[in-house]
DNA sequence: AGACACGATTTCGTATACGATGCACGACCA
DNA sequence: TGGTCGTGCATCGTATACGAAATCGTGTCT
């Protein structure tokens, strides 16, 4: 009945091959291993002090979910998104999330619903700021708040894991576009009130959706075209 | 410039864990390990005539897929799926298939859509017919033809994996519920007809999402309540 | 008879070792 | 001088080995 070891919060509970994945994909996620940075097996394994074994499983697993690509005998590096694979990947973000976001709304409670509205007006104070990073950061909390309540863990794992694969270009969305930000914060409101009024779960669904494909239709169109 | 392995046809191209995972997986995906199975590295490597540390990246892979699920210092076996499970899956299914069809509609080619009507034909000559795995193949077959040329790969390839992740169970929906296939196979009509009239995206996207709800809630309804 | 404790066995987790592969650099030849 | 071939180093791929955890069976005590 004692705890396995005091002195460890609760790491040691892990297994190293756990340790890794989890300390790898931070450095991903928080963008310390930009895209296109080398895995190499053993500079990781002297940096968590493990052998390479667990360094090669955890990266198997980063493999799978994407997040990392890998060659045979060559081997893996943080995974790139081109500009084609940004736009598939927010096309399966719109489909799922606003379905995750439908599915949620009757599971908001007024909590959720103040929070979000919250954030939202924290957004449209910042719209002028400069600082891109933290509105983007905010934006996503805003969705995160209206899709988390959503009863299917298995639609919320795919929505985190297809914000996860675009990495640090995820926060290229917000800010990319000039004009665009107010928009944004103009159709949150707009899905606020659709939810608050309790609309049929298809319009809210279509809500989040067009705002997912107005965003990037500008980011592309601004990007693109100039 | 040389074949590394003349008689080995091209297995020997690939690592022994991408070969360990592909067999492990084949062997799920068919059934021969059944849910629940226990996948003991020891066996597989025996039986695959290597040691287990290719085993052990396989396993990793599959977990991360969702295909096998872990338990630490207790070992691997392949994902049971509950009913909860099952219905969480086939609504992202119903999400996501219906807008890669929605998405492919306008790729497909006439042959495409003979093909389609052509499997629908069969599958209405074979309703009454006492071969539920077939008529289930002949179904998925149907609706990947229809999906199949949607252009964003990643959709595609969620839609596979979920499908995947449903081993077995996927071949309870089609035939489980005595009406149903007959109904199904009108659906498919309807279908057909909306992608050749070049019906709006969201119409089709539309119809194949209810048509996926409509066999769900039709397993459901008559499996929990009878 | 049933429950608990303890040991044997199975199986997992990780380290280390060594062969294989790819890549970069430099030498050699035309 | 340019190109090609060979050599060495970095890194990956897999096998083997050993310690650790969990499970199962057995014996004992109540």
């Amino acid at each position: 009945m004692s705890t396995p070891a005091p002195g460890v919060s609760s790491a040691a509970a892990l297994s190293k091959s756990q340790q890794a994945y989890e300390w790898i994909r931070a450095q991903i996620v928080a963008g310390s291993f930009g895209a296109g940075y080398r895995l190499v097996l053993t500079d990781l394994a002297d940096q968590l002090s493990m052998s390479v074994v667990p360094i090669r499983e955890a990266i198997r697993q980063l493999t799978a979910e994407g997040l990392v690509t890998f060659e045979r005998n060559v081997g893996a590096r943080v995974a790139r998104v081109d500009a084609e694979q940004y736009r598939w990947a927010m096309q399966v973000i719109s489909v799922v999330e606003s379905a995750a976001t439908a599915l949620a709304s009757r599971h908001l409670t007024p909590d959720d619903l103040r929070t979000a509205r919250e954030i939202n007006e924290r957004l449209r104070a910042g719209v002028g700021d400069a600082a891109p990073r933290a509105l983007s950061e905010l934006n996503q909390e805003f969705h995160r708040t209206l899709y988390g309540p959503c009863p299917n863990p298995r639609m919320l794992e795919l929505v985190q894991r297809e914000w996860e694969r675009l990495g640090a270009m995820r926060h290229s969305i917000f800010t990319a576009v000039p004009g665009r930000a107010a928009i944004s914060v103009a159709e949150h409101d707009r899905l606020l009130d659709l939810i608050e009024a309790e609309a049929p779960l298809e319009e809210v669904e279509e809500a989040v959706r067009s705002h997912r494909v107005n965003a990037l239709t500008a980011f592309l169109t601004s990007t693109r075209g100039a």
